[in-house]
DNA sequence: CTTGGCACTCCGTCGAGGCGAGTGCCAGGA
DNA sequence: TCCTGGCACTCGCCTCGACGGAGTGCCAAG
C-alpha cells in the first residue's frame, strides 16, 4: 500500500520523536513513546520502526542505551509534511496588532516587530528594513545647502526617509534647484527605485539646455548612491534567548553571535529565499552561512498588501525549535507588518 | 612609616595578583607570586601580606586550598592607584586613525568604531551616536510635503542628519514656508539645540501677525519633538567576546546579554558621568545596572574638539579585564572619533 | 619583621561498581 | 506478513572512596 519504506506509522513516530524531543529536550526511547501517544502499538513495534526510521537517516542517537533525536534530515521531513499549522489564539493576534499599531514612525516598526517576534518566539530575532530599492517613491526633495553643495531627501511609500548630500562640481542657484525639483519629482513619484534608471534616462535629452550640465551631474550621483548602492539596514533583538538554548550548541554558541553579528550575512539570510511570500526554513546543516549550522532559521518577505515583497524577517534558533509556532508567529508578524505599512 | 596598614610591598602585591590574575585566569598563590614578580622575599611573607588584604577585603580565595583573587574593592585599588598607563603603539595609533579616516558618513564613524574598539580591547564595545542636543545646528531645512505637512530636516556639526514629518492643523503656502524658514534659519543656525528654547521664545512676537498661527504651531512641535525627545542612538559590537569569558560569569552570560539589548541600560551606562573628559571605570557591584553587577564598564566622553561632549563610548566586559589596556583604548579611540567629528 | 618548617584543608581527578534506560534480536502468535 | 513479549546486552551516568597536589595558617627561630 505504501510504496515507501515510511508507512503511516514511521511517520507518526517521527513526528512523535520530534515533539516530544521539542518540548523535553531529551533523547526519546520507545517506551514512552508507545506510552504517551496513542500509537497503539507495543513499544517492540516502535523500535522496530525507529529501526527503519534511522537507517534511512531520519533519526539518530547519541549513544547506544539511549533514546532517538532526530536528524536534519528528521526535521526537514517534520517541516515539510508532518507539523500541522498553529494557529495564533485571537487574542495573541489582536496583542500583535495593537503593539505594532503603536508605533510612531518607520524605525519604530521594525524595532517593535523585533521585539515582539523574539518574545512570540522565544527565539533571536531579525528584521530587515523595507528595502530602498524595491520601495516607491512618495517624495523626492532637493535642498539647496551651500552654492555647491545640495543633500537629497527621498521618502518611500514605507516610511523610509533617506537622505544623502553632494557636493556639486559648479555653483547651482536657487532657481537652478527648483528647475531640477520640477524635472525629478513627476518622473520618480510613484516608481520603485529600481525602476528608477529607466524613467530618467531621457531627462538629459528632455530638460532645458541650460540645466543640463549640473543634472547629469546630479543624475549620476543619484544613481550611484540611491540606486546602485542602497543602504540595506536590518535591527536584531533577543540574543540573549539563545543562553536558554546553550545546551543545544554543540561547542559554544560563540560563532551563532558572530555570525549575528554581521549585517551581510544577515541580509543573505533573509534575501535568499526564491518565493518571497511563503515561510522559509533553514535546518541546520542547509544553512549556507558557515556559523549557523547549528542552527535552524525561518524566513518570510513581507511586502505592501501583499503583492510586492520590500524586506524580509524571521528567527533564528536550535534546531530543536517548535517549528509550528514559530512558522505561525513568523507569518503572522509579516503579516502585520505589511499592511501596516501599506497603511501608513 | 606608612600609617595606613597598607605599606608599599602590600601594595605590590596586590599589583602582582590583580595582574596575574588577569592574564592567567587563575587564582594566584604565594609561591608563584614571590618567585615570578622580583618582590625579594620568600612566599611566607607574601602570605602574611596576602592574609592582611584579605582582611581588608581587597582579595579573597575561592575556598581554603586555592590561591587569592582580588575582589570588587581590590581591583577598583588597582584602577585608582596601581593601574600604569600603557600607551598604545604608534603603528596602533595609525591603524586606529586610518581605519576610522576611512568612514564615508557619521553612521559609518559610529560603526567603524564600534569594530574597532571591540577588537582592539577584546570586549563588547558601545559607542553613542553624537547627541543631538548637545550638537550645534548647522542648517535646518523645512520642506513643503503637502498643504499640511512639513518635514523638518536637521543637520549638526557633528553630521547626524535627523528629519520629523509634521502634520499642522491648517493649511500652509509655498510663500508660509519660506518665511519660516527664514525665521527659523538664522536664530537656530549655530545653536545647540539644548539652548534652542532660549533663541526661539522671541519668535512669535518677532515675527509677522499673519504668520503667527502656524508659526507657533511648528514652534511648538519643535520644541517638543527635536528638543525634549531627542532620539538619542547606540551602536554595540563584540557581543560574541563574552563567550571567551563565559567561565568568568557567575551563572550564565544572560542577564550580560540582557543588559545589552535595553537601549536605555546603555544610554544610562554612558551617560552616568559626572567628568565626562576622562575615564571612567564602574566595577562590579559599582554598577547601577541589575544584569551589569558581574561586569566593569569603560566610559569616557568624546567631544569636539575636546571642549564640548557631544556623546560617550565605552566598553564592557568581565571585571578580570585589562584596565590599562582598555583604559587606553577607550581614550584613544573617542579622542580620535572627537577630532574626525570636529573635521568633518 | 622575615623566614623555613609543618600540619591541615580542600579541590580535582581517577577508577570501580551499581543502576537504569534503552536497544537489538528472536521466537511465537494473529 | 506483521506484531508482540521476552531477554540478554550495551553503555552512559552517578556515587563513592582514595589519592595527589596546591596552598594556606601558624609557630618558633633568626
Amino acid at each position: 500500500m505504501t510504496g515507501s519504506v515510511l508507512d503511516d506509522r514511521k511517520l507518526e513516530v517521527l513526528r512523535a520523536i520530534v515533539e516530544d524531543f521539542v518540548s523535553t529536550n531529551e533523547p526519546v526511547g520507545s517506551k514512552v513513546l508507545a506510552e504517551r501517544h496513542g500509537l497503539g502499538v507495543s513499544p517492540a513495534t516502535v523500535r522496530n520502526d525507529m529501526a527503519t526510521l534511522e537507517d534511512e537517516g531520519y533519526i539518530t542517537h547519541p549513544h547506544t542505551s539511549a533514546g532517538r533525536i532526530p536528524t536534519d534530515k528528521g526535521y526537514r521531513l517534520f517541516v515539510d509534511r508532518l507539523s500541522t499549522v498553529k494557529p495564533l489564539s485571537s487574542p495573541e493576534r489582536r496583542a500583535i496588532q495593537s503593539f505594532l499599531e503603536g508605533a510612531v514612525d518607520l524605525d519604530d516598526v521594525v524595532h517593535r516587530s523585533v521585539r515582539l517576534l523574539s518574545q512570540l518566539t522565544q527565539q533571536v530575532a531579525v528584521v530587515q528594513y523595507p528595502s530602498l530599492s524595491r520601495s516607491e517613491v512618495r517624495h523626492l526633495e532637493i535642498v539647496h545647502l551651500a552654492p555647491t553643495r545640495l543633500m537629497l531627501v527621498l521618502i518611500t511609500d514605507t516610511g523610509r526617509v533617506e537622505q544623502r548630500v553632494l557636493e556639486l562640481p559648479a555653483v547651482v542657484s536657487d532657481d537652478d534647484v527648483s528647475q531640477l525639483r520640477a524635472v525629478f519629482g513627476p518622473r520618480l513619484h510613484g516608481r520603485r527605485l529600481v525602476d528608477a534608471p529607466g524613467a530618467l534616462q531621457d531627462l538629459p535629452d528632455a530638460a532645458p539646455a541650460s540645466l543640463r550640465p549640473v543634472l547629469t551631474s546630479v543624475l549620476s550621483v543619484v544613481l550611484s548612491t540611491l540606486v546602485e548602492r542602497p543602504e540595506e539596514r536590518i535591527a536584531i533583538g533577543g540574543t540573549a534567548h539563545l543562553t536558554r538554548h546553550a545546551l543545544d550548541f554543540p561547542q559554544t554558541l560563540r560563532p551563532v553571535l558572530e555570525a549575528l553579528e554581521e549585517q551581510v550575512v544577515l541580509l543573505k539570510l533573509i534575501g535568499e529565499v526564491n518565493d518571497p511570500t511563503t515561510v522559509h526554513v533553514k535546518i541546520g546543516e542547509e544553512n549556507s552561512v558557515e556559523g549557523l549550522r547549528s542552527t535552524s532559521v525561518v524566513t518570510v518577505g513581507y511586502g505592501i498588501s501583499g503583492v510586492s515583497t520590500v524586506g524580509g524577517l524571521g528567527v533564528v534558533g536550535p534546531t530543536r525549535m517548535d517549528y509550528a509556532g514559530n512558522i505561525s508567529s513568523v507569518r503572522a508578524v509579516a503579516r502585520y507588518v505589511g499592511d501596516l505599512l501599506a497603511g501608513a
